[in-house]
DNA sequence: GCGTTTTGTTTCAAATAATGAAACTCGGTT
DNA sequence: AACCGAGTTTCATTATTTGAAACAAAACGC
């Protein structure tokens, strides 16, 4: 489902009806919204008129769907090249890829989301997909504990609120508390291993990247396949995955790369 | 009943907003967004408050400025992967480069301008965000010219009113006499030039992505460098070209990707 | 064909939210 | 201490949004 935070406005409310049509992942028919929508029926239909109008929502009038718009895509390139980490690291990125021939993932928090902002699969060309911009849950990945354990503590006590605690595998956390008892150790050893927490067969070790001030602005990680390395093999490229996360900080510093709040 | 252009009530004013932040490309202090902003102070502050507090922007409450918000990213990636071509291109521009080796850009229109959705450098990889989002110049690309020549009558006429004009090289057409005459020909040819008019040195070709309709969805350009090779090489991939944009734009049918109007 | 249901669109008075001149706060200067 | 500029808040006015209801237009059933 999506995010109803403070509905503030009719800003507000059209940017939710914005995340209701990105949820379905498809075109999507007036109908099918009003179906989970909140809005009464002319309501919605006028912002999603408004939405069209602004480009920011594309109406297939033969099939009568609506989908995301292309001014989002514009948008979103400027939002990437200027207030993501992912301009300011790729170049870390590619040559930490280059060494070590796994799988790389460049994550920021977004409403305590783990957005992943770039990847980077070394071996395999086909599956460089269009990755970036895609969500993951924070309580049960390598980047996203990591994240949540450097996070100052208001944040973290809100963003704990706001995890689903799905039981993807055997070994998801499922609730708060132990979620709460790992993030300690995880701040104390400045890295995370995600123990196919997500995915049964895919594993990972993230370190945060911090400012000067021990600030989190985001998170590095290395993913591979239970069947290819265990997490002692991961464990190998600590150095160097700790050493390019810390590089990428101090260098996001000087770009003055917004710090997320 | 026509929509003016600025008037659609709150939602249009708070994207035109959005708009401004993204065209300064850097991070900005609200006194400077006031200073190019048809909105008196309070009015322009509670947007970007709003806008803020729904992650459309992002407050870097250290330095005070503002920039592009990170929710732009997540929902740019549902409409890259759910309203552009590029999901549905990708394995055949893939194959395309492949066999001929130069760099392969794919775009669409949004609102009179290029948008390019995706863009294959054979030697390099693919890059989302990176490339994808940037706009460029209608009346000056390969890309921007055959797309033009087969919009519908009005949209073109409407297209051709917001081009700008502006002479970036000798070569650039400086009114809309000369690149409409130019647009009949492609029309005739299904084929467009740029012959340096965009940028000396770079040259490319075009063909259009159309439906059964012969709508046009997108177009597909092959790009490369004059001091590698001329517009007759260049030409010598046009089959390869015409056929992989033929069979996106069959493809594209298929999987109904919107059909911007 | 002819009612019926479903889906999408418009109306209009009432409710609500946006507006902006002015006033205020807070750093930093002179 | 007075001044200045950037940012923030106030509040009466104004304009926009709102949604029940009615309308139009397909899609369906018989």
């Amino acid at each position: 489902m999506y995010d109803a935070p403070h509905a503030d406005g009719t800003v507000g409310k059209a940017m939710q009806v914005l995340d209701q049509v990105a949820s379905f992942e498809r075109p999507v028919r007036f109908s099918e919204l009003l179906a989970n929508s909140p809005f009464p029926k002319p309501t919605l239909y006028r912002f999603v008129q408004t939405l069209t109008n602004q480009g920011m929502l594309a109406f297939d009038a033969e099939r009568q769907t609506y989908s995301m718009g292309l001014r989002l895509v514009r948008l979103a390139h400027a939002a990437w090249r200027h207030s993501s980490l992912a301009s300011v690291a790729r170049p870390f990125i590619e040559a930490l890829a280059e060494e070590i021939g796994e799988a790389i993932h460049l994550a920021q928090i977004d409403n305590g989301h783990v957005l992943f902002v770039d990847k980077y699969k070394a071996t395999d060309k086909f599956d460089t997909l269009a990755q970036a911009g895609k969500i993951a849950p924070g309580y049960c990945t390598g980047v996203g504990k990591v994240i949540l354990a450097f996070m100052p503590e208001r944040a973290q006590k809100r963003a704990l609120e706001e995890q689903s605690f799905v039981a993807y595998t055997p070994n998801t956390h499922r609730n708060q508390k132990t979620l709460a008892a790992e993030l300690l150790t995880i701040r104390d050893a400045r890295v995370a291993y995600d123990r196919e927490e997500h995915e049964l067969g895919i594993i990972s070790i993230a370190c945060p990247i911090l400012t000067g001030q021990e600030q989190v602005v985001g998170a590095l990680s290395i993913a591979t396949s239970t069947n290819r390395y265990g997490i002692d093999e991961l464990n190998k490229h600590w150095p160097a995955l700790r050493d390019t996360a810390n590089s990428i900080g101090a260098q996001a510093e000087l770009w003055q790369v917004p710090i997320w709040s």
